[in-house]
DNA sequence: GATCGCATGTAAGTGGTTACATGATTTA
DNA sequence: TAAATCATGTAACCACTTACATGCGATC
């Protein structure tokens, strides 16, 4: 990964939606960022404290909500230019590190059918996700019908919609492949 | 990343087939990881020696090829036993950070023609990719014709075979979709 | 009275990258 | 003689995860 902090500029991305809590943004990348990006607490709070010394955010306490503490956040104007710049600047290709392609490669090594319980393993894995998408999308169609994310967001899932069927098919032939080497070398 | 140190076992893995030096294992990722693994020097050279200590490698300086330094490393039955161990593992499902979909569910904060460029240029990093995976190809059928990996790599590169295509088709869709939105909107 | 969800945070460690430094040998 | 390739390595830095610690309020 590059020197350039995207934690930071995921975080404002989230709270350019509105004023949010540490917590409220850690669900968010919870739900929506589930299969694209997530932040960890050890990332959430520190880097909110950061942006708030650079004038990025402004906070305040939320008496209302319970007397509970809780810390609410909010862009500023530098914040969202910020955010703005990071935005328009072109997409880093992402460097894939997909254990299951690496153990695959090394296949050698293994027997047959210790290779194939890895496919299988990775596909079930892949059909659950698919089973939450489902999930996903109704959580769009409410909580977030008629913001302007909204589209954007079922755009984003639409990628899932169309790489994870694509990435089951490659397990069924590979599995299928493999278990004819079985059959040939008995 | 959990702990576990992956990079170490992909290094044990690489050297699972023959002796090699630090300059062959980055060139192995160089070319096959392409686009499921890579390393860097920075950890390849401090993690042999790490696993010499460890009585996973042996190594020995050849004089051979030129009288030029060149230190080439050999997996021990201990090695090979750690490799195995690590390869019968489940494998551990990534967490990926695609940068163009985070930026993409901030769609709002962004002109349409902005996001239209994005995904352009993903779409065009893709094509890219698949062309290269002739050359991979190629060199597969060459390089390693006959060897015991072959047969696993060709099943590795057949994921990018059908994955990219996928990827290319909602790029497609994207963009289409945003476009007919300037339109709309105008 | 226990447990779950809300809510905030930190310590410690590691995994990993970038960039640099070095120098021999081969090829153009 | 310049450039490319072979070959090894380190310093510095940062991004990130895991695991833990804390405590209130609501619910069961």
């Amino acid at each position: 990964m590059a020197r350039c902090n995207k934690s930071l500029y995921a975080i404002l991305g989230v709270l350019s939606k509105g004023e949010m809590s540490g917590y409220d943004i850690k669900n968010v990348f919870n739900k929506l960022g589930k299969f694209h990006w997530s932040e960890s607490n050890a990332q959430i709070y520190p880097n909110l404290k950061k942006m708030e010394a650079k004038g990025c955010v402004t906070s305040r306490l939320d008496e209302a909500s319970g007397a509970r503490q809780c810390r609410r956040y909010q862009l500023t104007d530098t914040g969202r230019q910020n955010l703005i710049e990071w935005l328009e600047e072109p997409c880093e290709f992402p460097l894939y590190r997909e254990e299951i392609l690496l153990k695959l490669s090394l296949g050698h090594n293994l027997p047959i059918e210790k290779l194939i319980a890895h496919v299988e393993h990775y596909k079930a894995q892949l059909n659950e996700r698919l089973l939450f998408l489902d999930e996903i999308d109704k959580h769009i169609a409410t909580t977030h019908a008629g913001k302007p994310q909204q589209p954007f967001l079922e755009l984003v899932y639409q990628h899932h919609r169309l790489v994870l069927p694509a990435k089951i098919k490659w397990c069924e032939q590979t599995i299928a492949a493999l278990k004819s080497k079985i059959t040939v070398g008995a």
